[in-house]
DNA sequence: ACTTTATTGTTCAGTGTTGAACATTATTGG
DNA sequence: CCAATAATGTTCAACACTGAACAATAAAGT
């Protein structure tokens, strides 16, 4: 790279995509202060709204979901068990399987968080026409889906 | 929330911003992973990126920039410095201010990583229309403007 | 000139995430 | 039926990040 190559921020794509990271990092980060009252994290809505969407995922199952490993998940589920949000039982048939669901109080503090989270991304995302939101969306997925390929296509 | 009341996934503002955040979440891990050959993660790279460009900033001043703690810049910094990537200097007028520079192998490592995180990102995001990725970029900056206004009403 | 307040960087303890290695269990193949 | 392979969850050590507290220095106020 030398003075008369150009540089990343010359690349509309690339300071499109900054753009987009930069604005994902301070959603998180204001998520994460709303979240402070309810004495949970981030990464523990996203647990706790997959428990509530799919009762009786696997730990397995989760950490795709959520797009991390499974150490993370063998880490972070029994503190939430300990903290009364979940509970983790054995599956009938795979005895290598352990099956999550919500407690009551999980149940509680994931609509609650729900809340939280939707209004904040209303709130923020209302100035921008909703047909906007959805042509965002359409090239997200699409960009998902090569991001997906390219895993698949290393294994 | 009873079954009466809408679920944030059936907000259409909910799901396309959930679309943006597990695209940014593939796109830093994919970025991750290209990195591993020069031995640097994202966060070091978005220092070496950021002394690339502004040549004997400050830790508090990048610190800003890249949206973190003080701290971390503290922890990461001098770990950099041990690997040969940078260097700092104390300020000429405030005792108080430490000025970052590249070092010569910090210069190369940066340029290699930038073609790197480029040539990803315009792969990525080729299919894309360039008016769709600029619309999404003008999004994207007035949700950062909505965020960071919120930061300021929190002082 | 001195006191008070603010700024910069550091340290600390805690936390989420990673990838490799491992143990147990299930599936596949011969 | 048994060996080989794959799947599930756990443990480990390392790392980035956080927010509070602190020390040293600069700026503001009296």
């Amino acid at each position: 790279m030398n003075k008369n190559q150009s540089l990343p921020w010359d690349h509309p794509r690339f300071r499109s995509w900054i753009a987009v990271a930069r604005a994902c990092q301070l959603m998180q980060q204001s998520l994460g202060r709303s979240l402070a009252d309810l004495d949970i994290k981030t990464p523990h809505l996203d647990i706790l709204i997959n428990l509530y969407r799919f009762e009786g995922i696997s730990q397995q199952e989760l950490a795709r979901k959520l797009l991390v490993g499974r150490s993370n998940m063998s880490m972070l589920l029994p503190q939430m068990e300990k903290r009364g949000l979940i509970e983790r039982r054995g599956d009938d048939k795979d005895k290598r399987v352990l099956r999550l669901y919500l407690t009551e109080e999980g149940r509680s503090v994931t609509e609650r968080a729900m809340v939280i989270q939707t209004d904040l991304i209303d709130r923020v995302l209302s100035p921008e026409p909703i047909d906007q939101c959805m042509a965002m969306a359409s090239s997200m997925e699409r960009i998902i889906g090569v991001l997906q390929q390219d895993l698949r296509d290393e294994d």
